[in-house]
DNA sequence: ACTTGTTTTAAACAGTTGTTTGAAACGTTT
DNA sequence: AAACGTTTCAAACAACTGTTTAAAACAAGT
């Protein structure tokens, strides 16, 4: 639509996303923008800086698409819990193709550059923060900081599983199973299964060690 | 050491693992292996054939190195689980630098290519069949299949996480709290939820929508 | 010693990469 | 219109990519 600059941009983006840093090529990018070969070094200087920039929207586009839910304060943890799983999901394998924006983020997860940084501590920390306060609320008063930390992470590792291994998911999964794996399902299984864990661990609490022999495994 | 063969598949494991299929370059490899150039299509023909057959070596070296434990008939499921998880992470997250096996089967599970249908009939279905006795063991008597698996996906992502995310929590995590993540702490902590989860789940079995409204998160 | 088949090598090949260049095209200001 | 700074463009650049080649080195077998 507008100037070349934004073009190149959200080019970028969908091209990054999709091949990486190394594999996508400036030629690739300039041709989805639909301009000339040497506007990006022109505008951007060279193709690392295009990319931290491109991260950057990115995440600024996520932080304005996705704002952190204002819920009404008397809801119950339990409640925001469930919101926070299914927004979670909805927004790592929902909409079908999933937004450029998204993968990009992922391929910093997993292999950090320079651009990571301020992704962690403008993204990552607030969304973790939100999660931790709402399993604050779940836990027993008191609880290890560390306890609360597991516990989110066990979370969003459950969720972050079907983002990440969801094709080999589906290879692993008779295709009559298939239907019992959408986000719905999905937000509903890890909301359980998180709830019960949570009022089931927080007995033990601080009592180790119980009823568990080393089992020394091969 | 030994052929010429081994060598190049040595070297390019480790150069695959570090650099994926693409950013790698065959002059890296032979540098590597010391060998010529010419030497990768002399015995595989093109690179691709090498990063299949990179691939299967990765996957025939781990199932040598970590073969499916024999547990004794009798020894309790919970102890099983634990031991799996436990299993899981110190493959995982273990031995300091990961071996470039287990990159290379991540890089393949996170972008599957041709090389991937192999590796989860014969690597991962496996394993997963075994988790899944474990869990079926735990759970009620007559839990539909695709309870199960979902319990095992929530067991398994919560390892993972640590493996795919690890950077970024230690960049979530204060320098203090670091000590609390080693692979004893994390297999205590995801054993227990994980057990805790079970046994709290079970209980509502098939009586689906309690006490739930759904909450809309922005 | 000669032949035969296999392995190794340096050099070259054709294609792609990020980046640069120098001249055109454009838009404003004088 | 002339002059100016900015933007666009096709072409070229040097470095690197996977792959091929043709000659050399090697190791038997005769």
């Amino acid at each position: 639509m507008d100037g070349v600059r934004e073009k190149i941009l959200d080019a970028a983006g969908r091209v990054f996303a999709e091949r990486g840093y190394k594999s996508a090529t400036i030629r690739q990018i300039c041709q989805a923008a639909e301009v000339n070969v040497a506007a990006v070094n022109y505008y951007f200087g060279d193709k690392q800086q295009l990319y931290l920039d491109t991260v950057k929207q990115a995440h600024r586009r996520l932080s304005a698409q996705f704002p952190l839910p204002p819920w009404p304060e008397e809801t119950p943890p339990a409640n925001k819990l469930n919101g926070f799983i299914r927004a979670m999901l909805a927004r790592m394998i929902g909409g079908k193709a999933t937004p450029w924006e998204q993968q990009l983020m992922l391929r910093e997860v997993l292999h950090p550059t320079n651009a990571c940084r301020e992704l962690v501590e403008e993204y990552f920390r607030p969304h973790l923060e939100l999660l931790l306060s709402i399993v604050s609320e779940l836990l027993p008063h008191g609880t290890a900081a560390h306890r609360q930390r597991q516990v989110a992470f066990s979370i969003i590792g459950q969720c972050l599983f079907y983002r990440i291994a969801g094709d080999i998911v589906d290879m692993l999964s008779a295709t009559d199973q298939r239907q019992h794996f959408t986000i719905e399902q999905l937000a509903e299984h890890i909301t359980r299964f998180s709830l019960a864990a949570i009022s089931g661990t927080s007995d033990f609490d601080d009592r180790d060690n119980r009823a568990r022999q080393p089992t020394s495994v091969s």
